[in-house]
DNA sequence: CAGTGGTCTAGACCACTAG
DNA sequence: TAGTGGTCTAGACCACTGA
């Protein structure tokens, strides 16, 4: 036996026990996404586990299976089930320490926007030996080369963030000094070929050390938002990796949580 | 002639100009994406303007409907455009300051989590009269009664939260003090019928004040990462605003950034 | 009223994974 | 080879919008 089971097995049957009511209050792919995602997060879908099959289940609910590819979707979109082709639709770990995930599209679309809105300098740009930490995170050798570029960001005159990215060497070479000096990096880098498919992202404050504080312009020792990022291509290769340290009087990292299907 | 034109009439035609090559490189739907979303962002389907219809769209395309509204539905998921029945499918405001879009349903489980894991300390629960600016956050009249609680949050002893919470009087009657110091705010609410459909986040950084500094255990003045978040249940009412400062080398803000569809 | 998006169905072919 | 999810089609009914 595999080690995935599927939890039809654990005793609920293909239906996993949800009934459904056909007409009054919600649609029969949210009804079946709604007791599914219940069930997943109080464990009665233990993690690793597979989920009935569309057609199986399908059939159990009385559904068409395109009614219930809608209910697996949402849950795959949700990030509590994985759907493999030719496997079926595993329940994912229950999300301990699993981050709050993002659109991609709208991190990329961030960045076009900054760049334009924003007047950007040019501190440092060299290709350096990558330390242990940068190469472990571009998953390159150690010492290998990476781009290594330092600027800040102004707005209306006043500086609001110091930004450093650490890019592979291979895809750092299709642009030039000149080019990062007037074009955001994410630009850049899709103008090269590389897709962003995703990035890890995490979000902290820490005190500014004397160098941060000269290169912003504030005193050392104040609070400051940092934003670390790793990007890859929608292979997993990685991409770029950034750390942004941004002023908090000055800037403010913002979101929007919605439902999964669109967005008013 | 309404305030919304249909951006087929800008001279493109229904088909936007899209050519699709059917075989090779991308299902259907995402070149249909993929085209639209470019178009959108560089501003040939301006905002405001509404899209043709699923319909005209596909027989121009030569697809059937339901793969276009496969297109349609991604871009909503983005962000780009909102779909409206019996009205069309209009082009938003290109993202200016449009914030990150992420899962309300990854908020809603990050916390139950956060309280599953992690020991929480109430140090003030009260009735209070809204401030002008929580007044105008929750919806409700300057002046009203709304619950205020303070809590720290430890994990393994160490304190690494504070956090104050602010909820309309009717839903914050609907569980005790007791409640408070054993569960979650978010599983409370929701256990009283609120629904989270959306929610609207900023994080920032700032210095602790000598009492936040007091409540946390840490030097005045130290760096702390702050989150502001104004939950709202599907129908846009105002539920719950909160408000958390973290002690950074103990709390980081994980995000993942993934593909509209699925995530690995 | 005509047109829109929201939902649901039945059926088909494919690429991939497992055994 | 059997079963899975990924894609695509054709057709239907509904609720809602706008004129």
């Amino acid at each position: 036996m595999s080690q995935a089971s599927r939890s039809g097995a654990a005793g609920l049957g293909a239906g996993l026990g949800i009934v459904l009511r056909p007409e009054h209050p919600l649609p029969l792919h949210a009804q079946i996404h709604r007791a599914l995602r219940r069930r997943i997060l109080d464990g009665r879908c233990p993690e690793g586990s597979l989920l009935p099959s569309e057609n199986e289940m399908g059939e159990a609910l009385g559904v068409s299976r395109i009614t219930m590819r809608r209910a697996f979707d949402d849950l795959a979109a949700a990030g509590l089930v994985r759907r493999s082709r030719g496997r079926g639709t595993e329940v994912l770990r229950r999300p301990e320490q699993r981050p709050v995930l993002a659109h991609i599209d709208g991190l990329v679309e961030a960045s076009l926007v900054m760049g334009r809105d924003t007047a950007v300098e040019l501190l440092d740009f060299a290709y350096i030996p990558a330390t242990a930490d940068i190469a472990a995170a571009l998953d390159i050798a150690p010492g290998a080369p990476v781009q290594h570029a330092v600027r800040i960001r102004r707005e209306g005159g006043d500086i609001f963030s110091l930004a450093r990215s650490w890019v592979p060497e291979a895809l750092g070479r299709s642009f030039s000094r000149e080019d990062m000096m007037h074009t955001p990096l994410v630009q850049l880098l899709e103008r090269a070929g590389a897709e962003f498919g995703s990035a890890e992202q995490v979000l902290g404050a820490e005190a500014a050390t004397p160098e941060a504080a000269r290169a912003l312009g504030v005193a050392p020792g104040s609070a400051l938002l940092r934003v670390r990022r790793l990007s890859r291509d929608p292979r997993g290769v990685p991409i770029e990796r950034m750390e942004v340290l941004y002023i908090p009087e000055r800037y403010e990292y913002r979101m929007q949580f919605g439902p999964v299907k669109s967005m008013g």
